[in-house]
DNA sequence: GCCGTTTTCGGCCCGACTGTTTTCAGTCG
């Protein structure tokens, strides 16, 4: 069995909250076992290492109950009281409570009165006219539900963000045409920049909420309308996405993005913060509590801009407007949305080391990117002139190797010839644009890189990356990946876990091992930024940062437009609290390079002076006896098929170098 | 179950909306 990993874990505490919630359990405890699958779930590193170590007792909300039983599953897979649980009822009530409008105690309500006990029963049962018939049930209720089942089977489970998030600013941007609204957010996991997202949440300020209502409401992307009060409404879009709307007074704006921003963990850290200080914290601001516990100040005030009884005294209100505001209302400052995950970020404003997230703005080149050479859709000119178009200084073109033949992956003789197209192109642009002649080259099965090392020596920049072998199990993917870094001709381990969100798994890695590895090799760790992968995720981001592994952002882009993906990769970046000075391509070309000349220095000097970019430096020093790699001495690797050097004018087909646009078709040669 | 300006017990964030009720439970965020 591989090994299990923090989500794995995590997903157990939460099937117990889920249960316990079914059995009526105590809510607080139903919360703390929430708050630890969270916790778990974005451990900076594995929860076994930090089992070991003890400091996995100091996250917050862990306690010993929790290490009991984390050491429990990890030793056996499972613990007593998630097994309880499981026995207790059947398996089918946890998914049916993914319904909306089924909460546990309807599912507790219709399996005890019924036996309902999967989805299709309860599908079944509804349209028997059964539930109607169950106390605090209705024809209504029952109709509602059956659309929910619906909805349920179409659009199951989360959406990837880049997929969200374009529309939620197509809407935002709508609202703000709309007469009387003066300011629109989006807010909810999607402005948090979450890597998938469940719904939208709109926040508009206006003095009456009634026609921002129904702008909204009559909004073309809009399919219907699932519910809609005075201040707030629910719709789906045709494209089965839910949005919310809410529609808040201006001088409530700042507490209402606060709050509609979450996550609900932050919310409840930053009110129970704000309860210890005599206030109080809703969407409608901040309040001063009554003495003796008493709350004097209410919501009333604003419930109803259109005109509903006014139940605070003015003088209760004590902020609002804007989000500095609530946060300076518990004593700390403005926290940035992409750290509001109660992970710490409140404990570090307080202490003044919040990070100085980096923004897009300081990228001065992406560093993974495809050509027509394989199976992009652009030609390195074109990509080149995208990348000057947003600020660049340099990139790096990073076409597949040979292995990958669905791609046209490159051999070496069409490696160098694209290596000259690079350089007369580089030449022309006039040092508008440095370009490195790179790679991304398959990891082999066993860890070998899939063209020569010495081939490999002569390129600017390569990302080495699997794209094979995916099921090997995870002692032997994890050897398989450390290997190909100590080759010490690789700059970056390309997406690193192998996921594609909401469609495939990341393969079984131990990525603590690789982020050591890294750190000692000098190798630095891709993420990347394509929607489908953000790749590593946050809290690995976060983990390598704190080892003081370089993260480098690439689009893996297949075409120019997609240079702007970038944006994807800044907000898992930020997501895991990384500042410009973590990032490679936040820096200067010179820092990569350099990079580069050290690590082959130590690790492969034999190699050092094949690379022409490389050789144009201060020579390295003599090669003395090759230094051991930190980590266990490399096996010896199986010579390569025999393959002609380098030609320094390869004889290859037309390549695509001065053309703009070059026939897609003679882009995608197969490797000889 | 966790935690401490409440520290080994007692408290734990706050409000809108719906549907079913005649005052509120359940769900959601």
């Amino acid at each position: 069995m591989n090994r299990l990993e923090n989500a794995d874990v995590a997903a157990i505490f939460q099937e117990m909250a889920d249960l316990t919630e079914l059995q009526d359990g105590n809510p607080f405890r139903i919360r703390s076992f929430r708050r630890v699958a969270q916790a778990l779930a974005t451990l900076p590193e594995h929860v076994a290492t930090m089992l070991a170590a003890g400091t996995l007792a100091k996250v917050p909300g862990v306690g010993e109950g929790t290490l009991t039983r984390v050491r429990e599953i990890l030793e056996t897979g499972d613990c007593s009281d998630h097994a309880a649980l499981r026995a207790a009822l059947p398996a089918g009530l946890l998914e049916m409570m993914r319904i909306e409008g089924m909460g546990p105690k309807t599912t507790k309500l219709v399996y005890t009165q019924l036996g309902v006990k999967s989805v299709d029963e309860l599908e079944a049962a509804a349209q028997q006219g059964h539930l109607a018939k169950l106390p605090r049930m209705g024809e209504k209720s029952q109709a509602k539900l059956l659309k929910a089942i619906e909805a349920f089977r179409r659009h199951s489970g989360r959406i990837r963000l880049g997929d969200a998030l374009p529309q939620g600013l197509a809407i935002a941007d709508a609202m703000r045409a709309v007469p009387g609204i003066l300011h629109v957010e989006l807010a909810g996991s999607c402005r948090r920049r979450q890597e998938t997202i469940g719904d939208l949440d709109v926040l508009c300020a206006a003095e009456e909420s009634g026609p921002a209502m129904d702008a909204f409401c009559a909004l073309p992307q809009v399919g219907d309308v699932i519910a809609r009060g005075e201040t707030q409404c629910s719709v789906h879009l045709a494209s089965g996405l839910q949005v919310d709307l809410r529609v808040i007074a201006p001088k409530c704006f700042g507490a209402a993005l606060h709050y509609f921003t979450g996550s609900k963990m932050h919310n409840i850290a930053i009110r129970d913060r704000a309860k210890r200080r005599g206030l109080k914290i809703s969407e409608y601001g901040v309040f001063k509590e009554g003495r003796d516990g008493e709350e004097r100040g209410g919501p009333g005030e604003f419930t109803s801009p259109g005109g509903a009884a006014v139940k605070a005294a003015p003088e209760e209100f004590l902020c609002g407007a804007t989000e500095e505001e609530i946060f300076a209302s518990v004593g700390i400052g403005y926290i940035p949305p992409e750290l509001r995950e109660n992970l710490g970020e409140i404990e570090a404003a307080e202490e003044g080391r919040l990070p100085s997230l980096i923004e897009e703005r300081h990228l001065r080149g992406d560093l993974h990117m495809h050509t027509q050479w394989t199976d992009g859709t652009a030609s390195a000119r074109e990509m080149a002139e995208q990348a000057i178009e947003l600020g660049y200084e340099y990139l790096a073109i990073t076409d597949h190797s040979r292995s990958l033949t669905v791609a046209g992956g490159l051999d070496e003789v069409r490696l160098a010839a694209q290596g000259e197209e690079l350089r007369a192109l580089e030449a022309e642009l006039g040092g508008s644009l440095r370009i490195l002649r790179g790679i991304e080259v398959d990891i082999l099965a066993e860890g070998d890189l899939d063209l020569r090392p010495e081939a490999l020596a002569g390129l600017d920049w390569v990302v080495a990356s699997v794209h094979s072998h995916f099921n090997l199990p995870e002692e032997k993917m994890t050897a398989r990946v450390i290997r190909a870094l100590e080759s010490g001709v690789v700059d970056c381990l390309g997406h690193p876990s192998g996921r594609l969100l909401g469609q495939r798994d990341a393969y079984a890695l131990n990525l603590d091992k690789v982020i050591r590895a890294a750190r000692d090799l000098g190798v630095a760790m891709e993420l990347n930024a394509f929607p489908d992968r953000l790749d590593l995720d946050a809290p690995h981001c976060r983990q390598a940062k704190e080892l003081g592994v370089a993260i480098a952002i690439g689009t893996d882009s297949h075409a120019t437009w997609h240079l702007k993906k970038r944006e994807y990769g800044i907000a898992t970046a930020r997501r895991g609290w990384l500042e410009p000075s973590d990032v490679l391509n936040a820096g200067p070309l010179e820092t990569i390079l350099e990079r580069r000349r050290e690590r082959m220095a130590r690790l492969c000097p034999e190699l050092l002076t094949t690379s022409p970019r490389t050789a144009a430096a201060p020579p390295a020093a003599p090669a003395p006896a090759r230094p051991e790699p930190a980590k266990p001495a490399k096996p010896a690797k199986p010579a390569k098929p025999a393959k002609p050097a380098t030609p320094a004018k390869p004889a290859t087909p037309s390549t695509p170098a001065r053309s703009s646009k070059p026939a897609r078709s003679g882009s995608k040669r197969k490797p000889a």
